[in-house]
DNA sequence: CCCCCTTGTCAAGTCACTTGACATGTCATA
DNA sequence: TATGACATGTCAAGTGACTTGACAAGGGGG
């Protein structure tokens, strides 16, 4: 019994009810959200929805949440299936980078015209996104440390290369510039090169 | 909507018993399910599994009845991937045979020491199999009807031949003699005479 | 301005599930 | 044979998630 059945069950109706907002959102936009809608399509009263998710501005943070668990999982995956790290950064960043063109939610939220932003909507990119750079440096990291690589790095220098390139990813995906391909290739060039100059430091 | 929530959550639970009763069967037999220890791996009281599902007796028929659910999906499939009557079923005859091979719960039940069977479970493969039959034969009947091919059968008749290779697959299940490939041609074989003769009668 | 819709909250009701208890039956063992 | 351990099956009272209906407050659009 990993998981309860009840755990299931609670689990099941915040599913349904994200699934249901984020179908709303990708058809008419953040605007068209409504409680009472979520509520409806679900099968459920409208109360659930607040005593289940909170205020509407709180649904749109569940969702991202959601989704970076969905990149996260990419990270895991991808960085397993190289032995190099610099390897194994380019080839989770280009993962990350190619989910951020398929998803569709992340393209709607980046995609709307900026002066039509929800203002829930663009909290959860600006606000909110200290919460997601934390969570993905904590899994990145994770991973690093369980690839098991000697690195000419402190911890602490290792969170601050860690953490620079979520962001670099994570500004890639909001404004991207070049194919997935490249940019994953850029990053992981700049990591080269200042691992190689840590290297050197010694 | 196809399906909503709450119907959703009343199914997860039935799963959820029916699963692990199963497992029980399928590790130490019949006589080692027990209520309680249902309740507990699921995470529910007991009083629940009675609320469910019933007496221990109606579980045995609520699993053979969703173990039944498995192979109707093999007959549905298999019906519709050949257009010649005999061949389709010679075909869904092969394949359901083959599933009955590779399910835990069948082999468990039907491969018990005679002596040492469990009074529900043989009830199940006894009296109960009168509701098996019928309800496989309806599945059939309907594939067959879809199929839309020309009969030398009256409706009645029909009726007749649909069960009567209902109940020579199920006696090749319980008591196989031969691998189901043969088996199935087997069945396949008497059902083409069988036609042949009705044709021959006009 | 008023109407309609939405958000957010509250209290009372409903129903699935829990809890604890009890009667009953069966089997192993002293 | 008596007795303890354990299983089935049922009941009533309790808990908690979800429902229902209502209300105040805040925008747009006719």
């Amino acid at each position: 019994m990993t998981v309860t059945y009840r755990e299931s069950v609670q689990g099941l109706l915040r599913d349904r009810l994200l699934d249901s907002a984020q179908a709303q959102i990708e058809r008419r936009g953040w605007s068209s959200v409504t409680m009472a809608r979520i509520a409806d399509e679900v099968g459920v009263s409208r109360q659930t929805v607040y005593n289940e998710l909170g205020a509407k501005r709180q649904i749109a943070e569940h969702l991202a949440m959601r989704e970076l668990a969905r990149f996260l999982d990419v990270v895991r995956d991808r960085m397993s299936e190289r032995d190099d790290l610099v390897e194994a950064i380019t080839w989770t960043c280009r993962g990350v980078l190619e989910l951020g063109e398929r998803s569709l939610l992340v393209r709607t939220i980046v995609g709307s015209v900026p002066g039509e932003h929800d203002p829930d909507l663009l909290a959860i990119l600006t606000v909110e996104s200290g919460e997601i750079v934390e969570a993905a440096s904590v899994v990145v990291k994770e991973c690093i440390v369980s690839l098991g690589a000697e690195l000419p790095l402190s911890d602490a220098e290792l969170d601050v290369a860690v953490e620079s390139v979520v962001r670099l990813v994570l500004s890639a995906i909001t404004r991207p510039s070049k194919p997935p391909e490249q940019a994953a290739a850029d990053i992981g060039w700049i990591l080269g090169l200042a691992l190689a100059g840590a290297r050197d430091r010694s």
